[in-house]
DNA sequence: ACAAAAGTGTTTGGAGTACACCCATGA
DNA sequence: TCATGGGTGTACTCCAAACACTTTTGT
């Protein structure tokens, strides 16, 4: 079977693509549509794709990610995989899937990725087919999302949030590459889920040597501007 | 092919089994042979296997460490995922997984758990032409390991390190279910790879409230006997 | 002048770290 | 009695948490 030499039909690679708007975290989710003969389906995925034959793992998410936002130097960290024997059952799945890759498929086993991006440089791919958008987290839930997804995004979600726990540096691959004290305490306290004092925050941030205050201040804004930062090294 | 409804031959699980013999952490590998028609090798491997076409990758892992130790109810998670296509390549690797699954392989994605398990209760099984034994982490460089799993040892002891870090709680699942201050000690710092003041140690676990004290003392030693301790709930 | 968010210090309690000696036991 | 590890207290430092008012700017 030729299409053999291209993929490996059993193993795939999913992006839980994380953005934060300044006010939620959001999540990156492709339309898809399931056209059978005289329906068709609306619901959404995850960014994804099954790995070619001569391809690592992480070259397929990193391919994913650049085929959807064009963008190189992004953080994309395996953070499970997923191969319930039933992911791949669901009617509506099959039928895509069939129709997708042109095979037969038995179960796919999934290494799902999370992403990281600054928001505002996300440019979206709109050829292909393919039509993303963000979402926010909450929405979710009441979503039609292929497969497992829901789940996974949950997962991601986990593990997303304690890493940014142990590593504040990735909060910065989420903020614009200037931002506000009071920006990067909305990106804190919505993934820690609290709500943190304003001074005991400052004077934490006041000693993470990476974030450098600049001479230039927030415009535009109807009241009082605020001083911007930027994270060095 | 009838192997096919039994097997899923792309992708398999393979388990980094940690153990505590008072000292140091170990690890519980797998000797291999394998067979030519005029020489034959000797290496050491994971315990693993392909999946079965109707087991969930959680259910294959667990399958594996039961019919390796015959217990149940161990400390057992996945870590990460391996799929470089060149991890089946090795001319020795191939000859091994032809004759043991019958089947021509192509490239295998593995998926790896950790394991913690109490030394002392290990039954290894003998028999399946499968001989088990416990090997020190320091020793692993220097022998021969079938695929990449020395790598994958690597990950599982980082991630087994992190999570012993955050999570107190599974240093216990390395301890017999009896054990001295001192023995807790050890473990811990040689998790952390660090040497902690012994006064400072029992101030903290003191506050364990999940460490309770036993009215039995170590027997047989040539010194002053060790109160012992278990862990609760 | 007022609405709206920016920015600023002090006090307190808990946790981690540094540090040295006596105790109990078996040989 | 000696060798071996078991077991104990105090002082200092650092970090997290609680807590309220003044400043700047646009409308």
């Amino acid at each position: 079977m030729s299409v053999d030499n291209i993929y490996n039909p059993h193993v795939s690679v999913d992006c839980v693509v994380f953005g934060f708007d300044g006010e939620k975290l959001k999540v990156l989710l492709i339309e898809r549509t399931i056209a059978n003969q005289n329906e068709s389906y609306n619901d959404k995925k995850l960014p994804g794709s099954i790995i070619l034959a001569n391809e690592d793992l992480d070259e397929a998410a990193s391919r994913v990610l650049t085929e959807l936002t064009g963008l190189k130097n992004i953080y994309l960290r395996q953070f499970r995989s997923f191969g319930n024997p039933d992911r791949t059952k669901n009617p509506r799945d099959i039928l895509w899937l069939e129709n997708t890759l042109q095979l037969k498929i038995g179960r796919i086993v999934t290494v799902a990725y999370v992403a990281l991006i600054k928001i505002d440089r996300k440019i979206l791919v709109k050829s292909d087919n393919t039509q993303a958008n963000w979402y926010e987290l909450h929405e979710v839930p009441a979503m039609n999302m292929a497969f497992d997804h829901a789940g996974i995004i949950n997962k991601g979600l986990d593990y997303i949030r304690h890493n940014l726990d142990i590593e504040p540096h990735l909060l910065f691959e989420l903020l614009p590459r200037k931002f506000t004290i009071t920006q990067l305490q909305t990106l804190y306290d919505t993934v820690h889920q609290i709500r943190s004092d304003v001074r005991n925050f400052r004077k934490k941030v006041a000693q993470w040597s990476y974030v450098v205050p600049l001479d230039e201040m927030e415009e535009g804004v109807p009241h009082r501007a605020a001083r911007l930062y930027k994270y060095k090294k």
